[in-house]
DNA sequence: GCAATTACAATTGTCAGACTTTTAAATGTC
DNA sequence: GACATTTAAAAGTCTGACAATTGTAATTGC
C-alpha cells in the first residue's frame, strides 16, 4: 500500500534544500555568510561530511561559494547571468541530447524564440550589434571555413541579434537555448549553395534591423527557420537514425 | 603580479567536471552505471569522501542519481523536461530576485516569449487547453480570490497558452520563464478594476485562440503586457524600492 | 613609533577507517 | 517450484585526524 512517494531523500539532500529554502526565501541574503560546517553540523546534528555534501550540492547550482581560511567559509553567491547562461546551457544541451529532441523541434523553438526579440532589437538595435552581424555574415562567405566553424559563427550572429533586444533576461533565455542547439546544427552539412541561401537570409536579418523593419526581420527568420529545417530534413533522409522496423 | 585566473578548483569539483565531461562527450551513456565509489576512488587517487562530493555535485544537476544496495551505484541519469524545468525554475527565480531585475524587465522577456508561441499556439491548440484556459478565466472571476491565488491561476492560464504549440522545448524554456516571474508578479495587489481588464484580455487570448486568429493573439498579449507594466510601475510609485539620490 | 615578520587561530579541504542501512542475489528449506 | 534465510555489495553516515589557506594579532627590528 506504500505510494510511490520519494524515499525520503538522504541527510545531505535535506539539509541542501533547507539552506536552499532560506537562501530562496531571503532569510540568507547575497554574500551573507553561513555558519562554518562545525557549526552547521552541531545545528542539523550530523556530521562534518554530510554538511559538506550538502554544501557542494548548492555549489553545483552556484547558490554559495566556499573560501579557505580565517574569514572563510560559505557564502551566499548573487547568482550572475553568465552563471546562470552557463548552467542553461549545460542542462539544455544534455536534454536535447538525452531525449532524442527532433531536429525540427528544436529548431521551431529556436527561431519562435529568436522572432519573439525581432521587434524590441529592431527598436534597438546600435551600431554595434549590426557590425558585429555584418562581420560574421562575411565570415560566413569565407571559403575554407569548416562546418564548425560555419556553426559557431552562426550561433555568433543570432547571439548579437539576441542582444540587440536589450534585454538581459530575454538574452539569458535566448542564447542558452540557442547555443544548446549547437551540437545538433553541427550535425549538418552546408553545401556552398547552402551557405549563399543562409548568408542571404543573414544579410535580410541585418538589413532589416538596420532599417527598423521588424517585419522584414521577423520574415527572414520565418524563412530560415523553414530553410534549415529543410537542409535538416534532407540530412535525416540520408541517415536516418531510427531505421525502419524489418519484418 | 598572478594572473586573476581561477586559483585551482577543489579536486571534487575536478572530478565532478571529468565524469560531467564524460557525459557530456557520450563515453557514458544514459542508465550506465558508474564504477562504485570505491574504485572511484581508486581511479581518480583520491578518497572516498572526496568521490562523494563530487558525485553530490552531480546529483544536484540531476546529471546522476545513485541507488543503494546490492545492485545500486551511480547511474547516468536521463535528464527528463521536468527535471530541466524544475531547475531552470530555481535558477531563473533566484536570477530575478538578485540581480534587481525590473519588473519590466522581466516583464517584457515575459510577454515577448509568450508571443513568440501564439502562432503556434493558434494552429495547433486542441480544445483541452482552451478548456483549461476558460476554467481558469473562471476562477479569475471569483470575487474572493486572493492575489496569490489569481497570480497562480494567471501563471496556470499562461502554461496552458505555452503548452497549446505542443513543443517541448518551447514548454520548458517558457513555462520557466512565466513561473520565475511569480514572485515579481506577487508584488502586485489587483484590485477589482485590475482584475476585470486582465479577464477581458484573457478572453480575447482564448477567444483568438479558438478562432485560430493568430493576430488576435498576439494583439491581446501586447496589450497585456502594457497593462501589466503600467500596473507595476503604479506600484512602483507607491512603494519606490530604489529612492531618488536626494540632492 | 612604525613597519616587517612571525605566530596563531579559524576554516575549508582531504584522508583513513569503521559502522549502518538498504537491496539484490545466492542459498537453503519445505 | 515457492518461499524464507543468508550473504555480499554498495551507498550513507560517523569519528577523528591532518593539511592547506588566510586573516589577525603578537612580536621583533629599526
Amino acid at each position: 500500500m506504500k505510494k510511490p512517494t520519494r524515499p525520503a531523500p538522504d541527510l545531505s539532500a535535506q539539509i541542501a534544500q533547507a539552506i536552499r529554502d532560506a537562501i530562496i526565501n531571503g532569510d540568507l541574503i547575497v554574500d551573507e555568510r553561513l555558519p562554518s560546517e562545525a557549526e552547521l553540523a552541531e545545528q542539523f546534528q550530523v556530521s562534518r561530511p554530510t554538511v559538506r555534501e550538502a554544501l557542494k550540492r548548492l555549489a553545483a547550482q552556484s547558490l554559495i561559494r566556499t573560501q579557505r581560511g580565517a574569514a572563510g567559509g560559505a557564502f551566499v553567491n548573487r547568482l550572475s547571468f553568465e552563471d546562470a547562461y552557463a548552467q542553461q546551457v549545460t542542462t539544455a544541451t544534455l536534454l536535447l541530447s538525452m531525449n532524442a529532441v527532433r531536429f525540427d523541434t528544436a529548431c521551431e523553438a529556436r527561431f519562435a524564440l529568436e522572432r519573439a526579440c525581432a521587434g524590441l532589437a529592431s527598436q534597438r538595435r546600435v551600431p554595434d550589434h549590426l557590425a558585429t552581424m555584418r562581420a560574421e555574415i562575411h565570415r560566413q562567405t569565407q571559403p575554407g571555413l569548416s562546418d564548425e566553424a560555419f556553426c559557431a559563427s552562426d550561433v555568433a550572429f543570432h547571439r548579437a541579434l539576441v542582444d540587440a533586444a536589450d534585454n538581459p533576461v530575454l538574452s539569458y533565455q535566448l542564447a542558452g537555448a540557442v547555443e544548446a542547439m549547437q551540437p545538433l546544427m553541427n550535425m549538418i552539412t552546408f553545401t556552398a549553395r547552402s551557405r549563399e541561401q543562409i548568408v542571404a537570409l543573414h544579410t535580410q536579418i541585418a538589413d532589416g534591423l538596420e532599417a527598423r523593419d521588424a517585419a522584414r526581420v521577423d520574415q527572414a527568420l520565418t524563412d530560415l527557420a523553414a530553410y534549415t529545417t529543410d537542409l535538416a530534413s534532407q540530412v535525416m533522409r540520408d541517415r536516418p537514425q531510427s531505421p525502419a522496423k524489418s519484418g
